[in-house]
DNA sequence: GTCTATAGAAAGATAGAC
DNA sequence: GTCTATCTTTCTATAGAC
């Protein structure tokens, strides 16, 4: 076992990643820190020596996802103004996101994180802000204090549509929600509205 | 201590509305069975007489939130067609509705659902289908299809807007896109879109 | 039906060896 | 830095008195 910079720094991502996956599927209390370190393929004493506790572990890997997201940056390369609107609808609002293992913790976590202490909630107001600010300076609507407020309501139903469909039991009535919150969304980028 | 039918039914009820509040605020995992009776001014011992499980309890407080809001029956009394639609989305999507003890559970609970057993999943879904079948009665967008998919998508945008309301730090910012969800659903609403 | 007492399991965090 | 072992707390659920 190298005691070197580089293998701390790769049991950190191992463990961020972990838990981001864990904590996305289960919520916060049902995901021990035993749990993430055996996912990680660790045990749970080498925890301590990488965060200060649990809530600071989820913290970091929900303000970390951004970066972690392999996923995103690959699915919009070379991406912009309109297209890049677009493909987002689609790609947040669908099934495949739903089941990825790593989804947007905005969604995934929401009621997690308002349940949970204000650092954490302060990351992930940091995580919402970047998501409304992309999509807004990608879109294409005339009026910027209007195209302000229109992607802050496209955002909510982009979150909303993927944290309900999460929750719903039936998966076509999941299936039928995500599509009506796609074609709403593009109506409403689109400009016609 | 009367052993009457009825004496049973005001505890049950007691119970209800103590486990919804409490849920509400910090979720399935950071509640005990504890907090809940003594909310109810009771004892964990009596828990069992009334429900099976914590896992029961919540699916009934649940299921049981149309009927137990008494403050949606009184909002709401009179109104019709366009003005329900219309205050709906006006009381859903305030400050107001985000301070009530116990708000709407698909917003509030969405997360602690998605991360739970079937059963639990279940009542959820009947929760929302009666919200989207509501908004989609009284609303009066001409073509019936087109109006089902836009219902669902408007509750989407409510029910996203209230989670991640609750879930930002920043008090403004939870305003404006509150704002911004309310002026966007009121758009789509009434049928300009 | 409601109470007190408790069994049994799980988890966060720490101590100390290597 | 990572490991094993453990302290301590908390919680669900049950047992038995009234």
């Amino acid at each position: 076992m190298p005691l070197t910079k580089e293998h701390k720094q790769k049991s950190r991502e191992k463990i961020l990643i972990s838990a981001l996956a864990l904590f996305s599927k289960r919520g916060f209390d049902r995901v021990s820190i035993n749990d993430v370190m055996q996912h990680a393929g660790l045990t749970r004493g080498a925890f301590y020596a990488h965060f200060e506790s649990k809530e600071d572990l989820y913290a970091q890997a929900i303000s970390n996802w951004p970066e972690q997201s392999g996923i995103v940056k690959e699915y919009f390369k070379g991406l912009r103004g309109k297209e890049f609107v677009a493909k987002a609808i689609n790609g947040y609002l669908s099934r495949n996101h739903l089941n990825q293992a790593i989804p947007c913790p905005l969604a995934s976590l929401v009621t997690d994180v308002a349940n949970n202490n204000e650092k954490i909630r302060e990351v992930y107001t940091d995580v919402y802000n970047k998501l409304v600010t992309v999509m807004n300076k990608e879109s294409t609507l005339s009026e910027s204090k209007k195209n302000d407020d229109m992607m802050m309501a496209v955002t909510a139903m982009m979150v909303g549509g993927v944290a309900v469909g999460r929750a719903l039991v039936d998966p076509d009535l999941t299936d039928r929600l995500l599509e009506s919150c796609r074609s709403v969304a593009h109506l409403l980028v689109e400009g016609e509205a």
